[in-house]
RNA sequence: GGGUUUAUAGCUCAGUUGGUUAGAGCGUUCGGUUCACAUCCGAAAGGUCAGAGGUUCAAAUCCUCUUAAACCCACCA
């Protein structure tokens, strides 16, 4: 047998142990040793952006879908985990811009279109190995062979045949709309992709001309050179005479017509209660000019610049410029009325900060409130995305954890406007769009899935990255020979790892319900006829230790990779997934790491002792005989561990599961079972029996860890004589532990009763004692107690252990206590004699009438709940079981109050 | 403006359909430790569960209001 270090050392172990997993082939389900029924599960990992290195909310991610994957492997299903990349368009084309600039102080333009994409593809790959490596780093069992990145041929089809397929549908239309443009990235973006930033700003108040009856405020007076109307609330009596009358104003670039209108939104309390109307550049004026059929002056361009429609003055100069050029002739004319300090809320670009310009563009978008009805899918019959997307929701098809989740994603779609999907960015999937004499009169379309023969010229744009993304469950499983398929719908439905969806499990951070999770709801629900996942887990997002967003200009990130260099992974997964709930936000910070490469270490320490101490190592897969009390103890706490772990494992409770285990770990196990072993190896007619239960409880408890701390838990068990890897060992079921031994009530009542009784005693003296710091009537039995409790003290409880362990449980009627427990026992009672003579009758009666009371009442609700059918009929087993127990306990409870009250009377 | 969440020990957080005496980790104090582990062991101190009211035999948990904070959406002309 190898020597084993007094510490676990992380470093020294954990690449080999991956690259042991990795060769054995079982994070591939098609090598994996299956029942004929055996059910499947999969998630789909959301591929991290090949932007650069892996940062926490990649590493929280990972731990969470890894325990999930290995959980559900270790409970013989066909578990799939898909790994990839995503290409992440506009965030690795900003990115590589950026070092292009740094290092070679060029632009993209300076190098064309060819040769740059050329350097953003080498640059995405590096960024990918490296991505990959730092996967394999924090123990993630994915499987490997599958691996997809968002811009391979396979998935590039899928995202060609999804475009033609939403065109051929009527909900992909090309028009010319508003858009959020960001001049700096020079492309469009998606009303997600807008954020909003407070600062501060100037409230012009001016008039168009002299004899323009009021004036309007803006904060951008240089749009209004591009006014074609005053929009006035209609209840709004100042402007009443005004309504539907046309002016016309010269702002000094030429004739322009103003027309006044009403409009419901309008706050008349806001500056003046009249709102210039800039239908080009404002979604909610360009909404107010639709309905009031008014026209459209586009007075900024795509670079950001004025355009020649703002006149020759204003041409080519930037907003800024223009707006003082502008502001300084207001003012020249004597039509400003005031300028005021105002707080904005100024819309920038998600990707690069900069600000965000709406102005009308020639786009393609997805229609979300086109009804539409689709041959062999059960969702749509008349509907529109939108409500499919809420359909499958509502009717629970599809669930969010935490719930909450599904209230924001009700009202996200509620308000949802058509999708932008057209990007002016050059790395990303290309539309499948071909034109002949584009933007002249004669222009004509094609849309498919090639380049149509003959003279044809495609879309320069490319697609939204998350229009890819959101096909991400189901085009990563299409077979990559999709050539061998007669049609895309054969493709599709007979694709072998098409049997892995719907996936089982999505797995994400809550900041990209919107982005992301929703979006594959649209896609998957419209393309398959499917829902793309069963469930949905939400993660709550890593902050520092002062709950601040980790970002660098704070440079309070945290680079995952250090802690694993410092701790070991094992221990930064135990701690991110300690102490959180779904959905909720947590810390990270050294401290905390640190506690769980303790617990590791402990772990670590723990088998380190058994296997080091039994006269022969070799696994123990069935429950061995016990010849102790203390050895049917240990083994009931951990049937109780197994069925607790379970239970919250299947019901996405992952940090009750670590907490239940921690505990037995910890507290049962080590310091109450492994000192008691101690002793009980010293009678030589139970070291067979102890080294058996130590090997048993070990090996479970190794399964049990695994999804949690895989490196360490799989390196102990290397020492242990198993032929297969930890990896792929069978989850303990708490049921076949019971099997045959039929000692499932005799647990409870004589096996964990003696040593409840034994914490309960020691539990009593230390409340008395308690009472008696405040309570100087009860100072008589100070004296008893402070007997007692030296009894007490560490060195009793040791003997009182002790006394438990001799305890041959076939002896239990000849066995006679003859140390601390009998003394403690006699000392309890005797306290209690003393205390019944201080107590006060009267409040007594009172006291125990009324929690009578209160047990009639918890029996009454425990009767009624067992009485309800659905809740038997439902709930499991050993909750039910639970509730029975419990009312067994009341009904104890309630004879011993009555007793105790007629004793009194 | 619409919505959601949070407030529990010094700190970070659990607390599952209401049910024994509200828990954990870290920190603090005291004590211990050669024989699995100082990455340890034993113990202690520390809580009006934000505040007020209500429902109930029973409320950290359900309802109403108040206070404070965070987030999401809309929008700021």
């Amino acid at each position: 047998m190898k020597e084993i270090p007094k510490a676990y050392n992380p470093k020294e172990v954990e690449d080999a142990i991956y690259k042991k997993w990795e060769e054995s082939g079982y994070f591939n389900p098609d090598n994996l040793k299956l029942a004929d029924n055996a059910d499947y599960f999969s998630i789909s990992m959301p591929p991290p952006n090949r932007t650069g290195t892996l940062h926490t909310g990649h590493a929280i991610m990972l731990a969470y879908q890894d325990l999930m994957t290995r959980f559900n492997r270790l409970m013989g299903k066909r578990t799939l985990w898909l790994p990839g990349t995503d290409h992440a368009a506009i965030a690795t084309q900003t990115k590589v811009e950026k070092i292009l600039l740094e290092k070679e102080k060029k632009t993209r333009h300076d190098l064309g279109k060819e040769k740059f994409l050329q350097k953003v593809n080498e640059y995405a790959e590096e960024s990918g190995k490296i991505i990959n490596q730092q996967v394999r780093k924090m123990g993630s069992s994915c499987d490997w062979s599958r691996e997809r990145y968002t811009l391979d041929e396979g998935l590039s089809q899928v995202v060609r045949y999804a475009f033609v397929k939403m065109y051929e549908a009527g909900l992909i239309e090309r028009d010319y709309r508003i858009v959020n443009w960001c001049p700096r990235c020079n492309s469009t973006l998606s009303d997600d992709e807008v954020e909003y930033k407070e600062v501060k700003a100037k409230l012009y108040t001016f008039k168009y001309s002299k004899d323009f009856p009021f004036a309007i405020a803006t904060t951008r007076p240089e749009t209004k050179l591009g006014d074609t109307a005053v929009a006035v609330n209609p209840k709004d009596k100042r402007y009443k005479k005004y309504i539907g009358k046309i002016y016309a104003i010269d702002l000094g670039h030429g004739q322009q017509e103003i027309k006044i209108v009403t409009e419901e939104s309008v706050d008349p309390d806001f500056g003046t209660g009249a709102l210039g109307v800039t239908p080009a550049h404002s979604i909610i004026d360009y909404e107010i000019a639709q309905k009031n059929k008014l026209p459209l002056i586009k007075v900024i361009g795509e670079d950001g610049k004025m355009t020649i429609e703002a006149g020759k003055d204003y041409a080519g100069l930037t907003v800024e410029k223009a707006r003082d050029k502008f502001v300084a002739w207001l003012e020249e004319q004597g039509l400003m009325e005031k300028v005021e300090d105002t707080k904005q809320n100024l819309s920038i670009c998600y990707r690069c900060g900069s600000a965000i310009e709406p102005l009308p563009s020639l786009q393609w978008f997805v229609r979300v409130n086109k009804k539409v009805t689709l041959k062999g899918n059960k969702f749509f019959k008349n509907k529109t995305i939108r409500e499919v997307a809420l359909q499958v929701v509502k009717e629970r098809n599809i669930k969010i954890i935490p719930e909450r989740f599904e209230k924001t994603y009700y009202q996200w779609l509620e308000n949802l406007r058509d999708w932008c999907i057209s990007r002016q960015i050059w790395f990303g999937h290309p539309i499948p769009v071909w034109y002949k004499n584009k933007g002249k009169k004669n222009e004509e379309i094609f849309v498919g899935l090639e380049k149509p023969k003959g003279d044809w010229e495609q879309d320069g744009d490319t697609l939204d990255t998350w229009f890819s993304s959101g096909l991400w469950t189901f085009s990563t499983l299409m077979d990559k020979n999709f050539s061998e398929y007669k049609t895309w719908e054969d493709w599709l439905k007979n694709s072998p790892d098409m049997q892995f969806h719907p996936t089982t499990v999505m797995e994400t951070g809550y900041d990209i319900l919107f982005f992301w999770v929703a979006r594959m709801i649209i896609q998957t629900t419209f393309l398959l006829g499917d829902i793309p996942f069963k469930t949905v887990y939400l993660h709550g997002l890593v902050r520092d230790e002062r709950g601040r967003k980790m970002s660098k200009s704070l440079g309070n990130v945290v680079d995952p990779l250090d802690l694993i260099e410092k701790f070991g992974t094992d221990a930064l997964r135990v701690a991110m997934i300690s102490g959180t709930a779904a959905g909720m936000d947590g810390r990270l910070y050294d401290e905390k790491v640190e506690g769980g490469r303790n617990f590791v270490n402990k772990l670590w320490n723990i088998s380190r002792y058994i296997l080091t101490s039994v006269n022969e190592v070799h696994l123990v897969e069935k429950r061995p005989e016990t010849k102790t009390l203390a050895d049917e103890w240990i083994l009931a706490k951990l049937d109780k561990v197994i069925s607790e772990t379970t239970m919250d494992l299947e019901s996405f409770n992952f940090s009750g599961a670590a907490d239940a285990l921690r505990e037995f770990t910890w507290s049962d196990l080590a310091d109450w079972y492994l000192e008691i072993s101690k002793l009980q190896r010293q009678n030589s007619k139970l070291v067979e029996s102890t080294d058996k239960i130590l090997l048993y409880v070990l090996g479970k408890l190794l399964i049990l860890w695994h999804p949690f701390i895989p490196f360490v838990t799989e390196e102990i068990w290397s020492n242990l004589e198993s032929k297969e890897l930890l990896l792929v060992q069978q989850w303990p079921s708490f049921a076949e532990a019971m099997e045959g031994t039929g000692l499932n009530d005799k647990i409870n009542n004589e096996i964990l009763y003696p040593f409840w009784k034994f914490e309960e005693i020691v539990m009593t003296i230390r409340n008395l004692r308690a009472d008696f710091k405040v309570d100087p009537a009860k100072k008589v039995a100070v004296s008893i107690i402070s007997k007692n409790l030296e009894k007490i003290k560490l060195d009793e409880q040791k003997e009182a252990i002790m006394f438990l362990a001799r305890l041959d449980k076939l002896e239990v009627e000849k066995a006679k206590p003859k140390n601390s427990v009998s003394h403690v026992l006699e000392g309890v009672g005797e306290i209690c004699l003393h205390l019944e003579g201080l107590v006060d009758i009267k409040k007594e009666k009172e006291r125990i009438e009324s929690e009578i009371d209160s047990v009639a009442g918890y029996i009454k609700s425990l009767e009624l709940k067992l009485k309800n059918k659905e809740f038997v009929k439902k709930a499991p087993k050993e909750v039910v079981e639970k509730e029975e127990f419990k009312l067994k306990e009341q009904k104890e409870k309630l004879e011993k109050l009555e007793e105790q009250l007629k004793s009194l009377k």
